[in-house]
DNA sequence: GAAAGTATGTGGTTATAACCACGAAACGGA
DNA sequence: TCCGTTTCGTGGTTATAACCACATACTTTC
């Protein structure tokens, strides 16, 4: 097992390497190799253990009861799924985690991390890392949320580009997305995004080119105070 | 300060009363008095202490560099706050909490959470339930993300009434929203979700009365079949 | 039980976002 | 440099959700 990978992912950040196999057993690691298309974790099973993504990466996916599936995201190497469902024992899974291309899995127990145990000096170091990534998943899911909000294109780009200036500091910025993500994370169609900032480049609002962006932070203010 | 009504909160929950007292100095015990309207937690601040909600009630909003407020969510009695941000000690706030009613609120100190303590027996306990609460809210939010994201409103609803009756285990649900709520959940117009509730009741794939629903599982399918 | 207030349904209008189709531009190999 | 591929912008059309206004039904209060 790779304890130097894993001593880097951000649920063992702040491990030292030798402790991490002291774990093992206590945690209940446990390793799986799952080939694409390969379904990790089955909608309706009750689950007690994270996955640690090793290698590739995984889909987390919800089919409703008339088999309409929708995507609720993609976890990279070094991320963790199930960690919500592992916290809470008494939910059953909604949603299906396959293998999106083959990967490689370890699952860590989530009880285990909760009894305390003497032999594990890095174990408060994961429950609190682990705290840590789910309070981040929850920030990023409230932001998103607000800015979808906006009922016009319009509205969630001046939500999410207000973020991003406060973020990067400068009204100046480079977003991570092209257009297609940047239309999937506000919940847009792609042409219909394309056209607003088209629009709004025309009326001096913002000036682009590819994914950088000027904010005319005073022009928007005025274009706002304006009635209608 | 009031232990009994503390250890029935989510947070506390399984802490024997007699264990809060004891850690209330390890994890810096502090209670504010907050009239409506003050604000508790400033944005831009960094924060590590979390919220304890123990009387009355705080409203999360967010201010753009426009002006414009949104609302994030209300925190009742038993509810904690800044949790997140708290657990994430480098990101400073990016919204405002201010007391929407008078209320009283317990803070709680995150990194005093995290440092081992011999004398509080229950820190493991608080822990637990504080990565508990936060794995619940991330839940909810994935969920609302999930059924926002279908571009109609039809689509929204057979979203959110599939995990309804997935979770009440019948396809007659009662929901515990009123209609603005639900068109606030589901981020839509009321007025237009009760026109499509009345379309899809004339379309017998439903029956409601209030806020009662019988959902017609085998129309909707056969409706979801047909070209167009 | 009347009155006031709130919640819900409905019609009509309009703005606008989705959708479709296409062409241009940018990119990445070979 | 050419070709295939992906990304991006744009026009035109259409479906539909937001919006406004109001009527009706249901609650709450006194």
């Amino acid at each position: 097992m790779d304890f130097d990978f894993i001593s880097r992912t951000a649920l063992f950040k702040g491990c030292p390497v030798e402790t991490i196999g002291t774990m093992a057993d206590h945690l209940n690691f446990r390793t799986g190799r799952y080939q694409r298309g390969n379904i990790i974790f089955h909608s309706g099973k009750v689950i007690t253990d994270l996955g640690l993504v090793l290698s590739g990466n995984v889909q987390i996916e919800h089919t409703d009861i008339w088999g309409n599936k929708g995507i609720l995201g993609i976890v990279d190497a070094g991320g963790v799924f199930g960690e919500a469902y592992a916290c809470t024992p008494k939910e059953p899974l909604l949603v299906d985690v396959t293998a999106n291309t083959d990967c490689d899995i370890l699952f860590v127990s989530v009880p285990g991390l909760f009894s305390p145990c003497a032999a594990c000096t890095s174990q408060n170091q994961v429950i609190q890392n682990l705290l840590i990534i789910s309070a981040q998943k929850n920030l990023q899911l409230s932001w998103r949320s607000l800015h979808t909000a906006p009922k016009t294109i319009r509205g969630r780009l001046l939500s999410y580009f207000s973020r991003q200036i406060s973020l990067q500091g400068s009204s100046r910025i480079t977003i991570p997305f092209d257009r297609q993500q940047l239309a999937d994370y506000l919940n847009l169609d792609r042409s219909a995004l394309s056209k607003e900032l088209g629009r709004m480049k025309q009326e001096h609002l913002l000036w682009y080119h590819k994914n950088v962006f000027d904010i005319h932070i005073h022009a928007i203010k005025d274009h706002m105070a304006m009635p209608g």
